[in-house]
DNA sequence: GCGAGTCCTGATCGAACGATCAGGACTATA
DNA sequence: TATAGTCCTGATCGTTCGATCAGGACTCGC
């Protein structure tokens, strides 16, 4: 009898935050589930019955970090369906900004595992990245024919608009360090960095 | 008696070595210093009689990192010592896109602990990041009053440029995963995205 | 009311963690 | 050759790790 009894999915959804935190604060290895489980005030054995493993606990995660990635970026992209390439590639880069921005977990998780080989990056790839980038590549290259986006290893390009989107938030605690002002970037600085970096012609 | 007995400072030079490694690997938290002992063919108790504690251990990596960072710096402007403002700032991103590229682990470690508050980070802030970010923020200041730099908050564009010159080198074994060709970016083309990113007029 | 099935806990496993310590092996000084 | 000091190891400390398991608490179909 605890807090969250009696409403299993309202604790699944808790356990999957917090579990989304620690991995992102301390990268997998570094994670505990008995951390995890004590912050959503469970057992943590709970974690394991729900989900076999510490590593099928981390693809739950990212099961449900790309179903938010998603829905944001398809919802950024909505209400310029059938909007030039340009807009849509200026509305992409803007709820991909935001996104990093209120969720800043989900870009440092990606980071966490994209810089070194592993079984779970694989699974990553396999299962959510090939995809997305796929279809981010493609928009890219949409733009470059169009004479809209400026020239170059589209690969080069979307990595680019990646690695900007995402320095704002996830490295809001260095920059607070460094800076006087301790304040972090804001994002529609960086979409305006996004915006300089990818277009050829921002009239 | 082992294999690197009789040369300590050969022996204290390959365990950084191979703490750094790991540190990047793993973060801080998963790095283990018995896995670092064992690696480097020394017992773990001698990590801890060379540094105190694993915290230490870590700070010594990073004074390490950043002795190579200031050296490899000062030698790739050198050559532009008394050259414009905008010749400096270049030569200033290839070389710390080289540096990105053949020692990965030094972005990534930075990466990582630059996105969580921590104690190393406000040592590491202190230490040795403000005075770097200083210089740099100042170059750019620089570039941007003799009109070479585009307009902007100069912290959010070096910030970019950090992002960019290391997302090729930090973020490979995820570019491996997930193009087509596997191949990660050339330290060549990533110049060239933030040439394009930070310059004006890139004549 | 009763058994089946689901959700969840506490106890416990062997392994690995950072840290400490006594002492062996070696070099340098005298 | 005796002594002092440095370098390094193996044993061991208490803690925490992921994982397992028996069983309590609860809901639902009958």
């Amino acid at each position: 009898m605890n807090a969250i009894a009696r409403q299993p999915d309202a604790g699944r959804a808790r356990i999957l935050e917090i579990a989304r935190r620690q991995f992102a604060a301390l990268g997998f290895e570094g994670a505990s589930t008995r951390q995890i489980a004590a912050e959503a005030g469970v057992a943590q054995s709970l974690l394991l019955y729900h989900h076999r493993s510490k590593d099928a606990l981390w693809r739950a995660v990212m099961d449900e970090i790309f179903g938010t990635i998603r829905q944001r970026l398809a919802e950024a992209m909505e209400p310029v369906r059938d909007a030039p390439v340009r807009d849509r590639l200026l509305a992409l880069a803007e709820g991909f900004v935001t996104l990093c921005a209120e969720e800043a977990d989900i870009h440092r998780i990606m980071i966490l595992e994209g810089g070194r080989e592993s079984d779970r990056l694989s699974w990553l790839a396999a299962t959510h990245l090939r995809q997305i980038v796929r279809e981010v590549v493609d928009l890219i290259e949409e733009g470059q024919a169009a004479g809209v986006v400026r020239a170059g290893d589209p690969v080069a390009l979307y990595y680019g608009c990646i690695a900007l989107a995402g320095i704002g938030a996830g490295q809001a605690p260095l920059i607070k360090q460094v800076t006087r002002s301790g304040q972090p970037l804001a994002p529609a600085a960086i979409v305006g960095l996004i915006r300089a970096f990818l277009i050829v012609a921002p009239a």
